[in-house]
DNA sequence: TAGATTGTTAATCGATTAACAATC
DNA sequence: TAGATTGTTAATCGATTAACAATC
């Protein structure tokens, strides 16, 4: 559902906005994403807690807090990154999942040579030792694949056999999971066709 | 539109076809990228190229072919990106973008500190040495920009004035650009909103 | 009060899926 | 031939936008 995730980038935004703005109208924060005050609106009707008041608008804190709910965010999230590459420490450090209390707690890799580092100050782990770790851990759900796409769909096997619940996979390729395992999809790099094939159009209007 | 961004997927699938195959079926390419047959099918439909023979399929090399000729592909892309921070240097790496000819030419960065230094093959130059740079290599055209948010319009109104005509941007903050200059964004993390939402509701059903 | 803004329904738009005749 | 598969139209589904009464 797209109103989700427009929830989570209505949250970001929200963190930035002045602290001395009280509330703020569907018609600015529709502009501050670049989205209709119609789908502010609308994204929000889904939702008993989140009401605004006529004439003024949604009230911040408030706004904030519920959204946190509705995402289940209020206890926040601890989540380990299955491959210590490129891709995963960039990640690490990317976006505002600190202030959300989203926290990356362990890398996780095969390569011996990395086992026993700290990147960005998170530790690695080797795989072998997922299972165990969990034990310690049975907070952790969420597992962040970020593997070469070869390996991608055993190491998730791997993975969801050490007691993982979900997986979140920037791996380029389709994994397969059994039904009682939730999998979500990042596919990065898949808007450079848009932007190409926009090109080419516009060039041809020319 | 979605078409375009599956139609740059089939052809990563298609890429790894094996070679004896000649022909292959909406069936079967739908199974491979995870969409209906009348997807695949439907989205074919809006290309005149794009035509299959009754109880074999499409014919897969020409299939390629033609896919790359409507992305826009032919004589391939050249692309700088900047900010050689972890998720430019991530992306120069990820996807099968060389196999596409999909090419990243040249980092570019403020921090004197990588300025004149080679990451992963690619030379790191100054910022303000881009609009040289163009003068050299007219046939760039796209910039990825790959740094943090609180500078990205500023770097992006830089990027610009030096001559670049598309921003691909991975810096998740809106960027604002003249009507005459394409940008895609590349909303990295907004998943992991719906995957803990689909996990509060799992639990919550229980 | 007049005007701004919500909550909510209805209309529109776009994308996906279903259906099926044509055909090899 | 019978069956598989396309090309294409129609139906469905979902998401966005518009409209507007209620209200502060």
């Amino acid at each position: 559902m797209k109103t989700i995730i427009r929830l989570g980038q209505y949250l970001e935004i929200l963190g930035k906005v002045s602290e001395s703005k009280k509330y703020i109208s569907s018609k600015e924060l529709g502009e501050l994403n670049y989205v209709t005050p119609s789908t502010v609106r609308q994204d929000f009707f889904y939702f008993d807690t989140l009401k605004g008041k006529t004439k003024r608008g949604y009230e911040i804190e408030s706004l904030k807090r519920e959204i946190v709910k509705i995402l289940g965010l209020e206890k926040g999230k601890k989540i380990i990154i299955i491959g210590a590459g490129k891709i995963g420490t960039a990640l690490s450090q990317y976006k505002d999942f600190k202030k959300l209390n989203i926290e990356f707690t362990a890398f996780f890799d095969i390569k011996e040579s990395l086992v026993g580092k700290e990147i960005e100050g998170i530790r690695v782990y080797h795989l072998n030792d997922l299972k165990d770790y969990l034990k310690f851990h049975p907070e952790v759900e969420i597992a962040t694949i970020c593997v070469p796409p070869e390996v991608a769909q055993d190491v998730a096997n791997e993975t969801i056999k050490a007691g993982i619940k979900a997986l979140w996979n920037f791996s380029p390729v389709i994994i397969k999971v059994p039904d009682n395992i939730l999998i979500e999809y990042e596919f990065v790099g898949t808007s450079l066709y848009s932007l190409i094939y926009a090109m080419k159009k516009r060039n041809m209007d020319k």
